[in-house]
DNA sequence: TTGAAAGCGATACCAA
DNA sequence: TTGGTATCGCTTTCAA
C-alpha cells in the first residue's frame, strides 16, 4: 500500500498522506518487519556473518570490535560465530548463518573445509577473509602475511646474536596463522645459522597462564635456550613473569619476544619486543571492504594491512 | 509440500519419499531459508540480540564468549551490538535488532532509555539483563550486586588499616555498574572512618594505559594517598606498573586493589588484591536462562552469580 | 498520487 | 502418506 512508500521515503505520495501515515506509525508503535522486507525481494539484508576463533584472545576481540563498530555505524549488524579454531565449527556455523540470507560474510582465516568452500561459492554473496592475507581469496581478503612477520622476527633475533631459540604457542587441529608465523620464523632462524631447538605447542588458550607454564616446561628440558619467541604478547608476558619469578634476568639470562603488540605491552615498564599489528584497523578495513562491495563500489581483491617490528628491550641488542 | 515434512523430520511420509527428497537436496545443494520459516509462522527465530558495552574490556569479551558458546551449542546465534556504554547507541541498536524478530535479547546493564523501555515492553520477547543484578528486572536478570561488591572491598581495605584512599576509573554518560561499585566502596570506607579522598574518572577506556597515567595524575596531587582502588584489574595493573616504575613499594608505600580477577592476575608473581567475578559463567548463565525461557521451562526472575574477595598481596595485611 | 494483485519460501490445515 | 491452498509482511508491477 501507500504506507510502504511513505516508510521507505521513495516518493510518490502527497504530504498529507505522509503525515497521516506517520501519525498512525507513532500511534501504533509500529516497527517494520525486516524479515519480510528481505524475504520479499532483492533487497539485501543488513546482516553480516562474522566468524572469530575465540574472544579470550585479546587480538580477536579487538578485530571484532573494529568490525562491529564500522558495520554498526553504517546500519549493518554482525551475527557472531565463535569457531574455536576448528573448521568443523566454522562449517556448521556457515550453514546456519547462510540460511539467514546474510548480506555477506567475514571469516577469520583462509582455510575452510571442502563442504564450507562449496557452500561459500554457492552463496554468491561478498566474503572477506581476514587475518591471514590471501592473495587469491574466495572473494576479498585483508590481513597480513604471517609467514613474513614470523620471518622478520626470526631474522631480527638472529641479528641480535641468538642461535638456540625456543618457541611457545598453542596448537589447533588445522593449519592456521600462528603456524605460518612459526614456519617463517624457523626459516629465518635456520637461514641465519640458528635452530628453533624446542617448539612447544600447548593444547590450551593463547593467554597469560599458558605462557607462564609453557615457559616452565620449555626451560625444564635442560637445553640451553637463549631466547623464546611466543605466539603472542599475552603468552610472552606470562613467560616474562615466569622468568622473573625465577630470578632470571631478561634479557641478560634469556631473551623474550612476543607478537601482536597488545595494549599491555605499553605499561610493563620495559618495552616488550614484539610485532605491531593494527588489529582494530584490520577489523575496520574488513568492514569497509564489505560495505564498499555491498554498495557496488570497486574493491581490490586483497589488502595488506602491514606489520612493524618493535625492537623493545626484552632481547639483547645487536 | 511433502519435502517440508521430510526436512523437518516430523514424520508422516514413507522411507522412499524421504530418500528421494534427500537426494534432491544433496543434488541441488539446497539450503533452507529461515527467513521464510520465521516469517511464515509462530516459529521462533533462533537469533538472540546481545548488547555489550565494548570489547576492549576483557571482562565483557569473556561474558560475550560465555553467551555465544552456550547459545551456539544449542542452535542459536548472537546478533551483536556494541553500545559503547551509551543509552542512545543501545536504543538505536534495539530498534534495529527488534525489526529482525529475534527470539530474545540479552542486554548489558539495567538502565535503558525511556524509548528503549517502551520498545522492549512492546516486543514481548524474553529479555535477560546481565551484569548489574536487577531484582525487579524487565523480565530476567543475572549478575552481581555491584554496590555490595564495592562495599566489601571498601570494608576490607579499611580493615587493613587504610584511611586515605583513592579511586581510579573511567566515566560514561550514564549510571552504570562501575559507579555503583564506587558508591558502595565510598560508603564502606566512610562507615569505617576513612575517606575516598580523591576519585578520578577518566574519559577513556578501562584498560592498562589509562590505569597507568591515571595513577600518575592521582598521585601528582600531592595528597597522601595510602591505597588505590581501581575500576578493574587491567587498570590496577597499569597502576602497579606506574608505581614500580617510580620505585614505590607495593604494598609498602602504597596499596593497590583491582576488581574482576582477570586472567592476568594469575601471572603477575604477586597476587593482585581483587574481587573475583565468574565472567564466563555469567555469560553462560544468561544464555541458559534465555534458552530455558524459550523452551517454556520455569526460570527464576533473577539470579545472583556472586563474587569473592581475593585478599592478594598488593595491599598490606590487617 | 493511490491502490489492487502477485509473489517471495515455508508451514498449517485440510482434503484426497 | 501425499499434496493443494491460504497465509505471514512487504515490495514490485501495473492499472486506475
Amino acid at each position: 500500500m501507500t504506507a510502504s512508500r511513505v516508510l521507505r521515503g521513495e516518493g510518490g505520495y502527497s504530504e498529507m498522506t505522509r503525515a497521516k501515515v506517520m501519525e498512525k506509525v507513532d500511534d501504533l508503535g509500529y516497527l517494520p518487519n525486516r524479515l519480510a522486507t528481505v524475504f520479499a525481494g532483492d533487497k539485501a539484508s543488513t546482516f553480516v556473518g562474522v566468524s572469530i576463533p575465540d574472544l579470550g584472545n585479546e587480538v580477536f576481540a579487538q578485530v571484532l570490535e573494529g568490525i562491529d563498530r564500522k558495520l554498526g555505524a553504517l546500519g549493518h549488524q554482525s551475527v557472531l560465530g565463535l569457531t574455536q579454531h576448528t573448521q568443523t565449527e566454522e562449517e556448521n556455523w556457515i550453514k546456519t548463518v547462510l540460511s539467514w540470507q546474510p548480506a555477506g560474510l567475514i571469516l577469520t582465516g583462509r582455510y575452510h573445509s571442502p563442504r564450507a568452500l562449496e557452500m561459500l561459492r554457492n552463496a554468491s554473496i561478498p566474503i572477506v577473509e581476514i587475518w591471514d592475507l590471501n592473495s587469491s581469496p574466495l572473494d576479498m581478503s585483508v590481513g597480513i602475511n604471517h609467514f613474513d612477520s614470523g620471518f622478520d622476527m626470526g631474522r631480527y633475533l638472529v641479528g641480535c646474536g641468538y642461535r638456540n631459540i625456543g618457541y611457545v604457542g598453542t596448537s589447533h587441529d588445522t593449519a592456521n596463522a600462528a603456524s605460518s608465523r612459526l614456519d617463517g620464523f624457523s626459516k629465518a632462524v635456520e637461514d641465519g645459522g640458528g635452530t628453533v631447538a624446542r617448539q612447544l605447542c600447548l593444547h590450551d588458550t593463547a593467554t597469560y597462564y599458558p605462557g607462564f607454564y609453557g615457559t616452565e616446561q620449555l626451560l625444564g628440558t635442560g637445553q640451553d635456550i637463549e631466547c623464546i619467541f611466543y605466539q603472542n604478547d599475552a603468552m610472552a608476558f606470562g613467560g616474562l613473569q615466569y622468568c622473573e619469578s625465577k630470578a632470571m634476568k631478561v634479557p641478560g639470562d634469556i631473551g623474550i619476544a612476543g607478537w601482536g603488540d597488545l595494549p599491555i605491552a605499553a605499561v610493563i615498564g620495559r618495552r616488550l619486543t614484539s610485532m605491531h599489528v593494527p588489529h582494530l584497523k584490520l577489523g575496520q578495513a574488513a568492514a569497509e571492504m564489505m560495505l564498499a562491495r555491498l554498495s557496488d563500489e570497486p574493491v581490490p581483491a586483497f589488502r595488506d594491512i602491514g606489520f612493524r617490528l618493535i625492537p623493545g628491550s626484552t632481547v639483547k641488542q645487536a
